[in-house]
DNA sequence: CCCGTTATGTGGTAACTTTCACAAAAGTAG
DNA sequence: CTACTTTTGTGAAAGTTACCACATAACGGG
C-alpha cells in the first residue's frame, strides 16, 4: 500500500504517534509494540498498523518498532524533517501569543515574517521580523514561504488568502471565525474556536448538564 | 429520527450553518433552500438535510428553510439559547489572547472567572475575575461552572482537568499541546495547533511544494 | 380547484473508516 | 535445526458517514 489519497485522519493520528513516541524516547524506552503505542495514545493497534501502511513496513514482526527509527519514518512522509519557514498575518491579540508560542518552534516551525495593517507601538520576537500589511506579497516571495497562519479580523481573511495565494504561499491555517475557501492550489485549515465550544454545548446540553 | 448518537461532524456543521444563516439574517434574506445555503458554505444539499433531520423537520417543502426559524431551531438544539458561563485556566499568552477574544461573547460564551498559578501583574478584562490556581474548586463549584478552557503548560493539563472535573466541570476544550484523557462523565476537546500545522506540512509535502 | 413547479424528508446505496482475525516473519530457547 | 512465542502486515467484516434519487408536500397561477 503506497501513498495515493491518505485520509486526513490518519494523518492527524501520525502527529499524534510522533508527540508518543517523543515522550517514550525521553523515557528511554527503545522499541514500542502497537498495544503499547496504543494503549498510551488511546488509539486501536490495528489502526495504528494500518496507518503506518499507508506509506511502508517500518516494524519488525515479534518485536515492534524502533522508536528512533519510527519517528525519523514519520518525520519524513509528513515532511517534517526540515524547518518550515511560517508567515503570520495579523498582529493582534490571538496573533501575539501564536507569535510567542514556543509550541511551533518545537515542531519545526520557525515564525519568521509578521505582518499587520499597523506596524507601530508593536512588538516581535526575536527572529520576526514586522511588515506593513501592503509589503505582503513582495516578501513572502521574496522569501519564498510557502504556509501561513492567519489570525485577522473575519471580514478580511478571505481576501488575505487570496493575496497569500497569488504570493506564492501552498498552505494557510487560518483562525479568524470564518471558512476559508481554499484558493486554486492550496490547502486551508479552519481552526474554530468558537465552533469547539459549540460543540462542546451540545454535548453538555445532551446530558443534560444545567 | 430523533436524537439518539450525533456525529460530532455533524454537530460541527451545525455550527456552521448557523454562521451562514447569519450572514443570510444580515443580508436580509428571509428564505433560504438547502441548495442555497449548501452553495454558500461548501456542504452537500442532502447532507443539510440530513443533518437537520436528526432534531426534527423544520424546512417547508417547496419553499425551504425559514432563516430566522431555523437559526432558533439550531440553538435550541445546540444548547446556544442561553449563556454559558465559563472558566479559562492558564493567564499565559495564549489564555491572555483567548480572553481578549471578542467571539466568544459573540456566541453566548462569558469568560466570567480567570485561574493562574501567578496572579500579580497579570490584567484581565472586565467582567472577568481572576483568581489563583488554589482557589479553582472552591469558585468553579460555588458558580456553578460547567464549561472550562485549559491553556496552561502541557506538563500540567491531565491534572487540570482532573481538578475540574472534581469541580463539577462537564465539558473541557483544550489548548495545551497534549491530548488530555476526559475524565468521567466530562467531554473534552482538544484543540492542538501544532497537529494542524503538522497536518499541513504534510500535504504540501504531497504536493511537491518546495 | 386543479395542475405545474419547487424543494423537503428519507430509503437505499456507495464510499470510506475502523476493527477483527490470522498467516507470515522474526526472535529465542533448547 | 525445531518448536514456541511474539507482533507485524493485511484481507475481510463491521460500522459509519455521505450522497443520490424520488415520493411527498406545499405553494402559486390560471
Amino acid at each position: 500500500m503506497r501513498r495515493f489519497k491518505i485520509p486526513e485522519v490518519t494523518v492527524g493520528r501520525l502527529s499524534l504517534y510522533l508527540r508518543c513516541l517523543n515522550e517514550l524516547e525521553e523515557e528511554g524506552i527503545e522499541v514500542v509494540s502497537s498495544a503499547e503505542l496504543g494503549r498510551r495514545c488511546g488509539v486501536n493497534p490495528a489502526q495504528i498498523r494500518k496507518d503506518l501502511a499507508y506509506f511502508g513496513e517500518f516494524g519488525t514482526r515479534g518485536v515492534g518498532y524502533y522508536v528512533k527509527e519510527l519517528m525519523q519514518d514519520i518525520k519524513r512522509v509528513m515532511g517534517l524533517n526540515r524547518t518550515w519557514e511560517v508567515a503570520l498575518v495579523g498582529v493582534g491579540n490571538l496573533g501575539t501569543a501564536l507569535l510567542r508560542y514556543k509550541g511551533f518552534q518545537r515542531h519545526g516551525f520557525k515564525l519568521s515574517v509578521a505582518f499587520d495593517i499597523h506596524t507601530e507601538g508593536k512588538e516581535v520576537p526575536e527572529g520576526c521580523v514586522l511588515y506593513p500589511a501592503s509589503e505582503m506579497e513582495r516578501v513572502v516571495k521574496e522569501k519564498g514561504i510557502k504556509m501561513a497562519i492567519v489570525a485577522v479580523h473575519y471580514s478580511q481573511a478571505q481576501e488575505v488568502a487570496e493575496r497569500l495565494a497569488r504570493a506564492g504561499v501552498k498552505g494557510i491555517l487560518n483562525f479568524a471565525p470564518m471558512r476559508i475557501r481554499p484558493p486554486k492550489k492550496v490547502v486551508v485549515k479552519n481552526v474554530d474556536m468558537g465552533t469547539e465550544l459549540e460543540i462542546l454545548a451540545f454535548y453538555l446540553t445532551m446530558r443534560g448538564a444545567k
